[in-house]
DNA sequence: GAATTATTGAGTCAATATGACACAATAGTA
DNA sequence: TACTATTGTGTCATATTGACTCAATAATTC
């Protein structure tokens, strides 16, 4: 139907406007040479589930990311970025989310609003495994690493979204560089390619992979040395802080 | 203060959610050997803006903006792209806007939905000048292309928008074709340049442009001919639809 | 303490890609 | 017919990439 006046036009748009947006973090961590990502685990305690909720009236999305992720798992002051928003009306209304919520409360109403069509923005961030310390809020069971290549029953599309995250770093790669946020201090140069790897999912020449990375001139090597294994001693490096930044504003390769 | 139980958890947060999605098109086009961007002219005769609009409660995010482009602009069948989603909670209620609005009646109430707070989600096109026929909507003066580089004077943080998803398309470049929506059928190397050129800000080597995209294997070269300029005639190209396809799936150069 | 093993830093080399430039060919114009 | 602007093509020095070699060495084993 045609509106016949601007009022109008405003009153049937506001039956139709859509009503809520939420967030879902994607955090990798890297450990034992795996990456990893951390999940909470719902109530339904067969279901994880990743850091989400919704956004404040009056909040950057950006700051409800960041609000979210540190009330449901205890991470703060984490370096998040956003990388695509899901907005398929299924995804909202879920057989799993219902089962999770009416565990939570027996008066559950199946139209309450949490159950209402939302769009989620996603976000991703890197951090170094060791340095955090995740614990689970008080609506989750638990909250864990788990490796990316067994990833348990997850909730609505939260799978796919882990899927896209992992894209998106991947692509990245090619312009900016990597690992800061994910390594220690003081890493050696295998640790690094590691990450490269994971990502990337295929192996990579060693020799190469030394020679490029040292070219972008973002690490410093150390006064060696890492011991511990059953062979020659490797360097360690760390990343130059002002360097790093740099390209990371700037572009790693050439463009174009 | 702190929950005392879920149902407590669950009123609380619906006081607080998020109330609205919005979207706005960014749609490129190429003619003169100039880059442009179609605006619609709003009721308040000075103000630009892109074409936007709420999405709606049961629709996909990415359906909206396919709808909204073609109620706007009359613009059909486009590829749009989802490349960032704006959310910085002061950019709804703003002064041009409500100055906007209430233009449109008198009894606009200033704190009306529409001028509440929302998130928006940004998609951009890459369409063929010469093949479309852009037609403003009841609600808007005129639907016009803009050079980038002069753009009017615009509503709300749709500058930053239109630079945003540039900056996006200017990446997508280094592992993505581009121009098949942005050329007739058969174009000159000259007009692909062009449009490598415009995004990248900067001049590339007329020889060196040619032997690398013609590396890509995605063009077909025609037998002959462009005339007009006074001087020696390039060769006409199109791109070869199945192989163009591929690379955009697969990637260009070397990824890492 | 010498041999073994796994892994490292450094280097080689052919193949390929890039950036800067040169030059003859030619469609329209003067 | 000469001129001008622009085109297709080619050259060449340099840089980058991919695949590989080899001596060095930290811990372990003999």
């Amino acid at each position: 139907m045609k509106p016949t006046s601007i009022e109008d036009f405003l009153r049937q748009a506001h039956q139709f406007y859509l009503p809520a947006v939420s967030i879902d973090n994607v955090i990798f961590g890297f450990h034992e040479n795996q990456l990893k990502v951390l999940l909470l685990k719902s109530s339904d305690k067969n279901v994880w589930m990743l850091p989400g909720g919704f956004v404040g009236k009056k909040e950057h999305v950006d700051a409800a990311a960041a609000r979210i992720l540190k009330i449901r798992t205890g991470l703060d002051a984490i370096f998040l970025q956003q990388f695509y928003t899901f907005g398929q009306p299924e995804r909202s209304n879920n057989r799993i989310l219902v089962k999770a919520l009416k565990s939570l409360t027996r008066k559950f109403d199946k139209n309450h609003w949490v159950l209402q069509r939302f769009v989620t923005v996603g976000y991703y961030a890197l951090v170094e495994y060791a340095n955090v310390n995740p614990h689970p809020d008080e609506l989750s069971l638990a909250c864990d690493w788990h490796d990316l290549d067994k990833l348990p029953e997850l909730l609505l599309d939260h799978h796919e979204i882990i899927l896209k995250a992992l894209e998106e770093m991947r692509l990245k790669l090619n312009y900016q560089p990597i690992g800061y946020n994910l390594l220690p201090k003081e890493f050696t140069m295998k640790n690094l390619q590691s990450i490269y790897e994971t990502l990337l999912g295929r192996k990579l020449d060693r020799g190469n992979f030394n020679r490029k990375m040292l070219s972008y001139g973002i690490l410093d090597r150390k006064e060696k040395q890492f011991s511990g294994g059953a062979h020659k001693a490797p360097y360690l490096y760390s990343f130059n802080k002002k360097k790093y930044f740099k390209a990371l504003e700037g572009g790693l390769g050439r463009e174009f």
